[in-house]
DNA sequence: GAATGTGATGTTAATGATAATCATTCCTAT
DNA sequence: ATAGGAATGATTATCATTAACATCACATTC
């Protein structure tokens, strides 16, 4: 009885492969995974789960709002927790690290210039792509 | 005697399908066009391309700094004519139409987000997704 | 201005990420 | 426990993009 609170009161069922995806996100110390990177920490553990299965229950974490889905270099999508409070995020070229943070003064700016342009935000994203210093970057992608 | 300056200039050999590209994008009113846009468009106008020249041309000229290239959606890409100035999106969920807009504060913060956590800043992308307002918005999909 | 070699092109096949299909299996309410 | 519908997994399909490779065009030399 550890996840399937959140599991029911998203309105999912709760199936093993769910809480096994669920388990890996609050139990990872990497908070961005893509598809591919859940399938194969599931491998890994013994907890397999189809790689399909994957990308439907992520598909519905992310609908339930669960997760959030962030499209970095172009490619591939990865997911994080969703803790509610939004936040922007630090790409590191090299290592793909990902670092995240928040400027309460660029939200508003946002909002501001698209509400003078008559748009009605729905959703942004910001990333910007560095390079991070050398004790902290272990320059390998991964 | 067109546009072979550039392409001169820009260290590219002159060859008809650069031409016909470049031309495209100099005299699109849609500013934002991703390969299979290109692709058709020139197919349309009978000045054909094949499509995976109209790829490596964008990519040539991707790194020729001709052009910039931005992933929204997350799936395809897409490019405009570097006019030098940077600029972020407002992109219609609704007709995918794209505005663009300069914030100075924005992106000062951004670099002092970035600095303070020791990251050198190479490229940022900052796209707010929205709904136009009706008149602007004919509400297809393109 | 024609030959020539390198680089560009187009067709087609391959790739990688993701979505769809469908038969089988698992939840949950009865 | 059982029935019924939703969830799963294996496979196939799709979409955007890239790779291969034989052919062809540009720019330069003669």
């Amino acid at each position: 009885m550890n996840q399937p609170i959140h599991l029911k009161s998203a309105g999912l069922k709760s199936t093993l492969p769910r809480i096994r995806v669920l388990n890996l996100f609050e139990s990872s110390d990497e908070h961005h995974l893509s598809a591919e990177d859940v399938y194969k920490k599931l491998l890994a553990t013994g907890d397999d789960v189809g790689l399909a299965t994957v990308y439907r229950v992520l598909i519905q974490f992310e609908q339930a709002g669960l997760l959030v889905r962030h499209n970095f270099a172009g490619d591939k999508s990865v997911f994080e927790l969703n803790q509610g409070k939004h936040h922007d995020h630090i790409v590191c070229l090299q290592c793909h690290r990902v670092e995240e943070f928040y400027d309460a003064t660029i939200e508003s700016r946002q909002n501001k210039a698209a509400a003078e342009r008559g748009f009605t935000v729905q959703d942004h994203s910001l990333n910007i792509y560095a390079n991070c210093i050398k004790p902290k970057c272990p320059n390998k992608p991964r």
